[in-house]
DNA sequence: TCTGGGGTCCTAGGACCC
DNA sequence: TCTGGGGTCCTAGGACCC
């Protein structure tokens, strides 16, 4: 299940008069910062706009679209209403997202299935969704893709190739554009030619687990376990871009030891101590170094956790602008 | 006028140990 | 005078996803 244009979705359900207008979600909502779209409605995306796209260049493409800034708890308040519609269901739900979840679930009518996903989410909560019917997680999931939007849509191994065999890799739950480049090098420019790829030679170019790893999901091989376990992270982070570069290492200084004492309190909501902190530096115009370093005791502890943060700052050369800083806090295994 | 924020997993090289 | 094989941990970076 995937809710359709979500975050857009939610802002028009509480502005209507929005509704049938480009809006524009993302940043504080000016269309000047250094911020980018989080999401695009149907009406924006006509004009080229973009997910991922910087607010400025979807003003350029859409002048005339509606910007909004982000407003996560309100999304995040939205997709728990939804996630539990979703668990009346006879269905196991898996979380994927604020928008997306696996339902898992045995059924002799899966579209009979769908529609009533679709029908009660939109009953409860007045959202639109689309549903991708699969027989495992990765065929489920690109099914999704198909249904879209506020439609339903089956991939099984009975019309995988049929469907899937003359797209590009990157048609695939997994593979990027990078990956798909590489690919393409290697000949390799169709889901059909990569099924039937050497596994030898993917191992040898990607890896010994990813290079096989992608000749599966090639062939639309994938999980089938749905799990209902409550997700537990492996790391915390935060990190800013700042809307004007900054060059006073005092500053710098101040400005990771604010992200690290964020970071201790989400560490100290997860009730977990962090094991490893990274300090993540990016370089104007866009060049990203990252430096980490494991504590010698894990700890919740934020002064230990700003000091640690500060540390591992000091490894950096600051010698140039900085636009970005995050602090990120891993969990022990 | 460049390019968010929050995540996950994989890879590869070096250190270190037995 | 030349040196193996296996394993784990640490670290940096890359790629991908929502």
């Amino acid at each position: 299940m995937d809710l359709d244009q979500f975050i857009a979705a939610v802002e028009i359900a509480r502005h209507p008069e929005l509704r049938g207008l480009p809006v524009v979600v993302g940043g504080s909502g000016d269309p000047g910062e250094r911020a980018v779209v989080a999401t695009a409605s149907y009406e924006a995306r006509e004009f080229g706009v973009r997910s991922g796209m910087p607010l400025r260049t979807a003003a350029k493409r859409c002048p005339g679209a509606v910007f909004l800034p982000a407003d996560h708890s309100a999304y995040e308040e939205v997709s728990e209403r939804v996630m539990a519609v979703l668990r009346t269901l006879p269905v196991v739900v898996e979380i994927l997202g604020w928008d997306e979840a696996f339902l898992g679930a045995r059924t002799a009518d899966p579209e009979a299935l769908a529609h009533r996903v679709r029908a009660v989410v939109a009953e409860e909560t007045g959202l639109s969704c689309s549903v991708g019917i699969g027989d495992n997680k990765l065929r489920a999931k690109l099914a999704t893709g198909f249904a879209k939007p506020a439609g339903i849509y089956r991939l099984t191994r009975d019309n995988w190739v049929e469907v899937m065999a003359g797209r590009p890799p990157d048609a695939l739950w997994g593979i990027g554009p990078k990956t798909a480049r590489k690919l393409s090098e290697a000949g390799l420019t169709t889901v059909a030619r990569l099924a039937t790829a050497d596994p030898g030679d993917l191992a040898a170019r990607f890896g010994p687990n990813l290079g096989p790893w992608y000749r599966v999901l090639a062939r639309g091989g994938g999980s089938t376990t749905v799990e209902a376990t409550p997700y537990v992270p492996r790391s915390r982070s935060r990190e800013t871009t700042f809307q004007r570069n900054l060059t006073e290492p005092g500053e710098i200084r101040e400005q990771v030891a604010v992200l690290a004492r964020r970071v201790a309190r989400d560490v100290a909501d997860e009730e977990r101590p962090a094991a490893r902190v990274a300090v993540k530096v990016r370089f104007a115009p866009f060049d990203t170094r990252t430096r980490s370093m494991t504590l010698a005791t894990p700890t919740s502890d934020a002064a230990e956790l700003e000091r640690a943060a500060l540390t591992v700052l000091g490894r950096f050369e600051l010698t140039r602008p900085v636009r970005l800083l995050g602090v990120r806090a891993e969990f022990g295994s």
